[in-house]
DNA sequence: CTAGAGCTTCACGTTGACGTGAAGGTCAAG
DNA sequence: CTTGACCTTCACGTCAACGTGAAGCTCTAG
């Protein structure tokens, strides 16, 4: 399929699946004459593209992570074991941002039980 | 204190909460020379500013939702009890946040596992 | 054979939360 | 009274992940 057709079915820009090929995410075949060709693997990539940078890793990460997703057996590719300390670091931050998100939320439910609470007493 | 003084204690830049004072979550006094004067509460307003900024907040919202986090008891100021719908909104929106951040650390974890077994297999 | 939909490669614009000087005022210490 | 640390207000720079044209090539339908 065309960067078009791709672009639809997964729901993203066709800027945006040329800037993943630019930063090495996501790269196409290509015609005689120069267009970009997809093939459903390269739609199942770009799904797990959106998802890692949605819970802000940024492209460099994205494109080290995304060859150790594809072997989903038991084992890993072995360029993936010598990136398992960063992946643990990664991991670590997520951690905190999900401890982050846990107080900030936290803190607007007891505002919006106030809320409640006071819209009703009155 | 001064400005200087409040971005060393609360580890943030003099920009920083130039920046806050700018868009409106931080209003120091002045003195007649027209140096910014802080108290100690608003170098709790910082500390504030920073946990809701570090979730992802904008500062359009911080400046909504700081108000209503001063007064700790049961209830709330009158304006805050207007923000309730937006705040369960921006609450779903963090939700969705943690979801996407335990998926993306579900897969880390899976890679780390396999690369533990791959590296201790062999 | 021509219109037009879709593709190509530049290349500059956008957004948010600041960083980083520039040019100059204020104030306590020596 | 002068240094120097600290402060003031502009105002442009940064960074990432794209958005948004511009100018031109390709392929299919009629």
């Amino acid at each position: 399929m065309r960067i078009g057709a791709l672009a639809e079915r997964v729901g993203v820009s066709t800027r945006a699946l040329r800037y993943y090929e630019e930063k090495g995410l996501l790269i196409p075949g290509r015609t005689p004459a120069g267009y970009r060709v997809y093939t459903d693997e390269h739609a199942a990539t770009v799904r797990r593209i959106r998802i890692l940078l949605a819970a802000g890793l940024n492209t460099d990460l994205v494109r080290e992570i995304l060859p150790c997703m594809v072997d989903d057996g038991e084992f890993l590719a072995p360029g993936c074991v010598d990136l398992v300390a960063e992946f643990e670091r990664e991991r670590r931050r997520i951690d905190d941002r999900i401890a982050e998100l846990h107080d900030v939320r936290s803190a607007l439910t007891g505002i919006i039980e106030a809320g409640l609470a006071t819209s009703a007493g009155r």
